[in-house]
DNA sequence: CATAAACATTCCTTGACAGGAATATTCCCT
DNA sequence: AGGGAATATTCCTGTCAAGGAATGTTTATG
């Protein structure tokens, strides 16, 4: 199966949609995100195990507890996904500029486009 | 349920996402869409009503045929969703700017930075 | 008007997945 | 070492979605 089918399988459910959400304020262990989703414990870990092997978070073991945080790699690799789609109407590239010369005023130089097809 | 999931979940199939990418290139009828992906009718008819459902796709009806073709603004609302995730590492920043200033060299002017939050 | 083409929809069956409850494992503390 | 906390895993069950086959619907064509 691709990889991007099993990223969205593991993006497409209510319960791991909101822990995605959780963790993008920074990283937490199971027993703190079952509680602030009003999860049982082993439904989180699931639902975790599901996100992990889609390389959407990672863990870091602190003795007895484990810490999940999220992997920039993979929303990274969606949004080269997603560019390919974005690229139908140009007019998105005048906001973006505006949007991103607000950021970076100095960043105005020119480069290559950064392009991979199939 | 979120609108996020339903359209991720629309993404996490292989056939709906081969469709995807197929329709990429240009608007298809359903025969069209079956025939390269070696799907029986009723199969293609079922995804792209999924597709349908959740905003992917948009049909024109031809006398006797429908004409499916990407509607962007799906695409455009992940993006918006994938923002938030992107932020998350800078440096994103200046490779964009990079790229977009080489696509509208003119166009570095400030402005706001379109934020929206939960 | 009858027939065929292009789609959509229904029914049925099967496989995958979520939730619940219970259990196993690892680690800290005394 | 014993007990308890934090987490992972297993088993079971109900639900939902995908695929197959058949059928309905609209439109063109002879």
């Amino acid at each position: 199966m691709a990889m991007e089918t099993i990223l969205f399988g593991a993006l497409a459910d209510a319960s791991r949609l909101r822990m995605v959400e959780l963790l993008r304020h920074g990283p937490l262990t199971v027993g703190e995100i079952a509680a602030r989703l009003a999860l049982r414990q082993p439904q989180a870990s699931k639902h975790l195990r599901v996100l992990l092997d889609a390389g959407v978070v990672n863990v870091e073991a602190d003795a007895n507890r484990r810490r999940y945080l999220l992997r920039g790699e993979a929303f990274r690799a969606l949004d080269g996904w997603l560019a390919a789609y974005l690229r139908l109407e140009d007019d998105r590239m005048a906001r973006l500029a505006d949007y991103v010369g607000g950021l970076h005023p100095g960043a105005c130089r020119r480069g290559r486009t950064n392009e991979q097809d199939e």
